[in-house]
DNA sequence: ACCTGAACACCGTTCAAGT
DNA sequence: ACCTGAACACCGTTCAAGT
């Protein structure tokens, strides 16, 4: 099912409708079903039943279309955290896992958010997203260090080890690099999070 | 200099010679030139002076090319980092410096190795090396483990969190992600090997 | 205002044919 | 044994033309 048949282009429905979301939404299922290199721009005009050439009223070029894919994701990865994050009892670690399960749900888009395309990227509004789930964790950094749970430092330094070892994680276990010798996953997350809060602790009482 | 005339085209040179290596030596200077989107076997052709099919004697496929290019830089990358641990006196910031400086004097090779093309790439030899570099990592942990330098664990998983946070922290410098956030490199890499080498201790003296 | 059809310059890949 | 030329099915992008 939700294979697109040839009669969906004469459906009149998305005539007068938004072809923007339109898109978008078919961008995302391609990204599921064939992966990252089924996102091209063709192909979602086919989707969504329209010629080749109509896309280009809606986004200037096929960055465009990258770029609202993945705010797409990072608006849904946002609500993830934060929804875990008030859940409350877990601290970092809830995060940190909820984090993880995005990438593991979506990993065909969590590449597009995270990949070279999008860092390139012109468009502005992207790179502010991708950046503000950066400072959703410094924030909890910070609140952290006030509660006392960790030691001092810059908690944008100490967001960026922390975000780096997530997404590194996530690479790992999404392309299958030492898979013979990586641990389960929810092993991984909690000695990599074991880590960064020992690590954040630092010296205290050496 | 080093740009590719037309007169390459009528040189003997590469007739009975090498042209499988000279391809990838051409690749690897295109990588450097253009990027990782000029890494397109026509080019790579053309670069090398020969049809756009003759690559088809030496690589099955594109996949076998891209997997050759990062075979060299994984080649490189260990000699670099073996060379920074015999130096000695640094212990594993040492390592992780010499991993982190191949990373930015080689972007596009370093984006090559570690990126998803390789990781579902078929060919065996390559994704071997890149388990050889971790299993370099994990050999340092399990020698400082020896020395007491650091706690327990198992290697692996603890070379793996390492691997990861290294990775993730190239990934956000390359890609200029929170560029107007981010400390320099040097005291990024410090910050991440202080935290993971506090993290791998452990609440010892809890 | 929005969409189509045809075109251009690129790809990866294949295959008959040349030396 | 190694390479070329031409072809096929794909891309992204542009542009005149249709409604």
């Amino acid at each position: 099912m939700a294979k697109p048949t040839k009669s969906a282009r004469k459906t009149r429905a998305y005539h007068h409708g938004d072809l923007k979301a339109a898109l978008v939404e078919h961008a995302i299922e391609l990204l599921r079903s064939e992966g990252p290199e089924g996102l091209t721009l063709r192909a979602v005009a086919r989707a969504a039943g329209v010629s080749q050439a109509a896309p280009y009223r809606h986004f200037a070029d096929r960055g465009e279309l990258v770029a609202a894919v993945a705010q797409e994701g990072f608006d849904r990865m946002q609500a993830a955290m934060h929804a875990r994050a008030e859940q409350g009892g877990e601290g970092m670690k809830g995060v940190a896992i909820a984090y993880v399960e995005f990438a593991h749900r979506n990993p065909a888009q969590y590449r597009v958010m995270f990949g070279p395309e999008l860092a390139r990227s012109e468009v502005q509004s992207a790179r502010e997203t991708g950046r503000a789930v950066l400072g959703f964790v410094a924030q909890g950094i910070e609140q952290l260090q006030k509660a006392g749970a960790i030691g001092p430092g810059k908690p944008w330094s100490i967001a960026i080890s922390t975000w780096a070892m997530l997404h590194g994680v996530v690479m790992l276990s999404l392309d299958g690099i030492a898979a013979d010798v990586m641990p389960p996953l929810d092993e991984l997350i909690e000695d990599a999070t074991r880590i960064l809060m020992f690590g954040m602790v630092g010296p205290r009482r050496g």
